[in-house]
DNA sequence: TCCAACATAGACAGACCTGTCTGTTATTGT
DNA sequence: ACAATAACAGACAGGTCTGTCTATGTTGGA
């Protein structure tokens, strides 16, 4: 538990992040992570405390994904806001997609005190505020209100491109959050 | 496979029902539904092949239980378009809710080929077509879609009441109604 | 040089999973 | 009365799960 950084562990983060986005948390196991990651048992426990703390460990990747991704994005306030939901919708084009990690994970853990939870519940609070502060600085009337709005439509791009034709999903997004702002 | 209906299979089913929504799929097992419904193991596989045919009997009810309650619904097209999210808003803040069991369920079976997943398409192409159907009826000048948005509307509101505080979420249903109509 | 940290392989425990099977009992329709 | 159906109890098989443990090898820094 010391390393934060090792190659064992990032193999073992990276695959891990691999078939649990596709696969499921509870569907795939520990032993098959150190398998494909080529990693004993042992250095696995070594790294995380648990499958649990492993899949914490794989949102919190996964939201400073995200956190980057964003801060790639330029411009005015409210184009940064069209880019990432244009962005949203390539993405839940592109091969491999299966939804939204959080959501998914949240799915799997029902019980609201859980750890990863509380991982889903950071990601979704940083989401509405990063929003909300780009609302803001374009004088947006209803900031706060307006965010959750763009959450839910996030939410149910990321569902829908996951489950139905995300092309179909992705024709309606510029729509969608024309009506919305 | 006989009977499609006796005192022990209602059981099973009422019990699973209860359990796969509230703690999720995978997390329960058979021996725990047939313990609670009170039930012999062998009656359980009298009734149902597998516990994943259990699982698509178990969405199959949810689904009928909807197509009641949309059935229920009176008034003008729009009305009744209205009243759905309505309830939609006041169910999602009901105790014990934990999203759609849909969306739920399809977390959890990664592939797009199960079952389960089917029952998951055949009720939301089900919804599509109703929304659009009071559409068209209504005159409305997009009504395909204006139903992927109402889908697109719908999954982010189950999922944010499941996950977020659904009162707020409930707050913004009408504003988002309004400006998606 | 030597120690500590990181890594390997793999056995093991104990629990839980789905699904099968044996055998008994009660009910019901003909 | 008799046969079929449904339900009961519970053992069992075979597999998988997480997590611990032993024992060994490698490597880099003081």
């Amino acid at each position: 538990m010391k390393a934060t950084r090792s190659p064992a562990r990032d193999r073992v983060l990276n695959t891990a992040t691999r078939l649990f986005y596709a696969e499921g948390v509870h569907t795939v196991g520990v032993d098959r992570i150190i398998a494909e990651a080529g990693v004993a048992k042992a250095t696995f426990y070594h790294h995380y405390r648990s499958k649990d703390d492993l899949v914490c460990g794989y949102l919190e990747g996964q939201a400073a994904l995200q956190r980057d991704a964003v801060q790639t994005l330029t411009g005015a306030p409210l184009d940064q806001i069209n880019a990432f939901f244009d962005l949203l919708g390539e993405v839940g084009c592109g091969p491999g997609f299966r939804g939204c990690p959080f959501l998914n994970a949240a799915a799997e853990y029902a019980d609201p005190a859980h750890p990863v939870r509380q991982v889903v519940d950071r990601y979704r609070r940083w989401f509405r505020e990063f929003m909300a502060g780009l609302l803001r600085e374009a004088g947006h009337r209803a900031p706060e209100a307006t965010a959750g709005l763009l959450l839910i439509l996030r939410d149910g791009i990321a569902v829908g491109s996951g489950i139905d034709d995300p092309v179909l999903v992705r024709a309606g997004i510029g729509t969608a959050l024309r009506k919305i702002l």
